[in-house]
DNA sequence: GGAATAGTGTCTCTCAGACACTATGAC
DNA sequence: GTCATAGTGTCTGAGAGACACTATTCC
């Protein structure tokens, strides 16, 4: 009765950073060159099988992921949604739990062979149904930050408040009012100012710098 | 190489609906008495295996099992959470992908044995880890009633500003201003009126009949 | 008329947006 | 001093909260 044939279960991971060169607008995520059948060769999200005897949960999967494909550890992962079909996997009936996860620029470090930073206005043609991932997690950072705390995951430990209204523009793809911007972060409280610390500027006035009051997300008021 | 065995995977609905009478205040939950181990005897959700060869998605992994637990088709279903871990089910490695539903409470009909509504505010203890899926689905439905028509779900096709009113409350568990509710609400434009119908109210001035402009949920407008 | 509920007008306070202004560094 | 960027002051308009008020039904 309880013997029912179980679809492959899976996580996969859209992995989100900021180009270091402020030149470069918005954001980008890592796609990973597929090595085996199907789709073989395509770029497609990090992701993997979950491992029974080594994940305690879904969460351990997508972190082992990322540490052993990619060699990261990620400052914020989230779970995003689970894309579960009888279609999405020629191999049979899958489940993929897709999570995401912010990484500051400084940490992009090297990235094996295979492994790419994509911006996200011209991806490629993905495998399976990644591209609907990537637009799902787009779509739910750019909500998120317009409410919470969330862009500056993708900054380093400390950071200017310039710099932080920089994330929020190239995450929103918008350039909101910057004295409004700065009133309603110092207004939330979720960042504190690093005492006499100030940024090197090349050519001007230093700006205070700033770090997460936490390192948990934070959601904005609001009211009905 | 792609031969891992594979988690249990599962599908459980926190279905929700309001009392009919209007004085019970508060969000109901349909449990289900489980009748096989283990937990056999505890009360559950809703919920089933993934059929592989009937559910086109986990959506109708979802939507077979209230039709054929309970009978009833849902107006309102989002994926709600996915909970994989090792230890949430004694057989094993088990991925629940969890949903909510919202039900009408004049769509209440006749539960089959062994379900019932149970008040959210005096929930027993639940078999796997059920109370938690509960308790994330309700965190969901109130963060959305804040900014969204989801809780016109509750109520039936046509329905008066205040009857909206009062289960916006039941859900939030709080009375924001009336005045500043019908202001927002009709700013919105996610519900239009009924032309010429009114409610037929006890002995008082009836109200404006209304109903969903679309069968969408609708978000409100928010900035940073 | 009174009771009860539906619905509006209006004041105040907060906050976003706009934008002019001042502040502080490098040169 | 100039240039560049950091950061503040202030006005305005939109909207939430409070609450007094009017409107429409049944009795």
């Amino acid at each position: 009765m309880s013997e029912h044939p179980r679809p492959i279960a899976t996580v996969d991971v859209v992995l989100f950073t900021l180009a270091e060169a402020d030149g470069d607008a918005g954001l980008r995520v890592l796609l990973v060159e597929r090595r085996r059948e199907p789709f073989r060769g395509r770029p497609a999200l990090p992701g993997g099988y979950v491992h029974v005897d080594e994940d305690a949960d879904t969460a351990d999967t997508a972190r082992r992921v990322l540490a052993g494909k990619l060699g990261v550890r990620v400052p914020y992962l989230e779970q995003l949604y689970s894309f579960g079909s009888r279609d999405r996997d020629p191999r049979g009936w899958s489940i993929s739990v897709a999570y995401f996860a912010m990484l500051p620029a400084t940490a992009g470090a090297a990235l094996p062979v295979g492994a790419r930073w994509q911006p996200v206005a011209t991806l490629p043609v993905l495998a399976f149904d990644h591209a609907g991932i990537v637009e799902r997690a787009l779509m739910r950072v750019r909500d998120k930050a317009t409410y919470s705390s969330l862009p500056a995951f993708l900054l380093g430990e400390t950071f200017t408040l310039p710099q932080l209204y920089d994330v929020y523009c190239r995450v929103l793809g918008s350039r909101p009012d910057p004295a409004s911007f700065r009133r309603k972060i110092e207004a939330q409280g979720f960042i504190v100012p690093v005492s006499g610390a100030f940024s090197q500027n090349r050519s001007s006035r230093p700006a205070q710098l700033y770090r997460l009051a936490d390192a948990q997300l934070r959601a904005f008021d609001r009211t009905i």
